[in-house]
DNA sequence: ACTAAGATAGTATTCAATTACTTACTTGTG
DNA sequence: CACAAGTAAGTAATTGAATACTATCTTAGT
């Protein structure tokens, strides 16, 4: 009647996988700080033991979450820049594809945005302030790009409006977790960003 | 010759004031989350266990702060709109009196934006929750105010402009607190005002 | 039958909260 | 005024619950 729900022994490389989506989903729920490996193990019927079996340390499992992370996001971002006509297009194709991309992960910002990177200067810490830097040197890229086709004006700081479009994004997660949900998140972008493409664009 | 530094015995009122100090002082350092009732009392030369003399739980603790800077945040930002010549200005004046009283007090966004927010939804969430939905709807408010007086145009969306000015602070301190210090934070604030400002502002 | 995944049952540590007791301040009454 | 009684703040030690990590045994899959 039943098919197997429940697959027995896995392979190490199969567990690691699915410990990062375990994990991933609990700090949606929880906040990373509160999930634990007992947490993680109850998620996929093991014991917390087990863990340790397929990861050294929880860090380890975190920095491996934020790796799969990186990938992902990376990868949906490069998909949507390849696609447009101009460098704002670009941006704003990036925007909104970050913007689906939350949408299904909403533990992703959580995640890159936690304490956990205010904590004692490891290799998570330098991990992720890599992702957020390079996310941002790309936006500044993109904007200088665009300053070179009249697109945007010569004297915008193109560092600092890539500091608003990050901030704009965490300000959009931050509003629909307080209120909305993940529909809201979307119409919500769609009306925000215009307001900050206004504010970077040439006056014609 | 010396005054006597060492009070001894303080009133409960006297106490839950210092407790409520040391508690912010100790969340700049180490982040919200790894501050534990030891360390407060360590600040403070005292035991432990009389901290909870004059707090029942250690949330409570929390829950004062967050009640602590909603009051010290609210009169700076009033005392700072008070002067204003117009609406826009207002927000100006209230943008820069917040980045230096973060600037004074790091610990701040790290309270109101932290995972405590995201943890069960107390009392904490709510009063959180409060103070930034009500910071929001005020810059709405001056927008609509601004929109009364042509400064900014009649299809602007108020409450997604909002949103964008509060990620804009949360953008801005995020990435001082990955790269530079307060210095940073003040240079890189006046930076991005502007750009937020022109996006807003109708063209002539 | 061999190996690696998983179970079971720990250990060590951290931390909020409590308890039993002591010390300092305050106040009502003779 | 005096001082005994009461109140409130502080201490020291402890408890109990989490929690990351480990050591040893068991068993499934090849």
């Amino acid at each position: 009647m039943n098919q197997e729900i429940v697959k027995k022994r896995m392979s190490s490389e199969e567990r690691q996988g699915e410990i990062i989506r375990v994990a991933v989903e609990l700090a949606a729920d929880k906040g990373v700080d509160s999930v634990t490996t007992q947490d993680m193990a109850d998620a996929m019927n093991l014991t917390q033991g087990a863990i340790f079996r397929h990861f050294a340390t929880k860090d380890d499992i975190w920095f491996a979450v934020i790796v799969w992370v990186r990938e992902r996001l990376m990868k949906v971002l490069d998909k949507a820049a390849a696609d447009a006509t101009d460098p704002l297009n670009a941006i704003e194709r990036m925007f909104f594809a970050h913007i689906t991309f939350i949408s299904k992960h909403p533990a992703i910002p959580r995640l890159l945005f936690s304490e956990l990177l205010h904590k004692k200067n490891g290799k998570l810490r330098q991990l992720i302030e890599g992702i957020i830097s390079g996310y941002e040197a790309k936006i500044a890229g993109l904007l200088d790009a665009a300053k070179a086709q009249s697109l945007v004006p010569n004297d915008l700081d193109t560092q600092s409006a890539a500091v608003l479009y990050i901030g704009m994004i965490q300000g959009l997660v931050m509003q629909s977790s307080i209120f909305g949900g993940k529909h809201a998140l979307q119409q919500q972008a769609a009306k925000t960003f215009p307001i900050f493409l206004y504010g970077v664009k040439t006056r014609s």
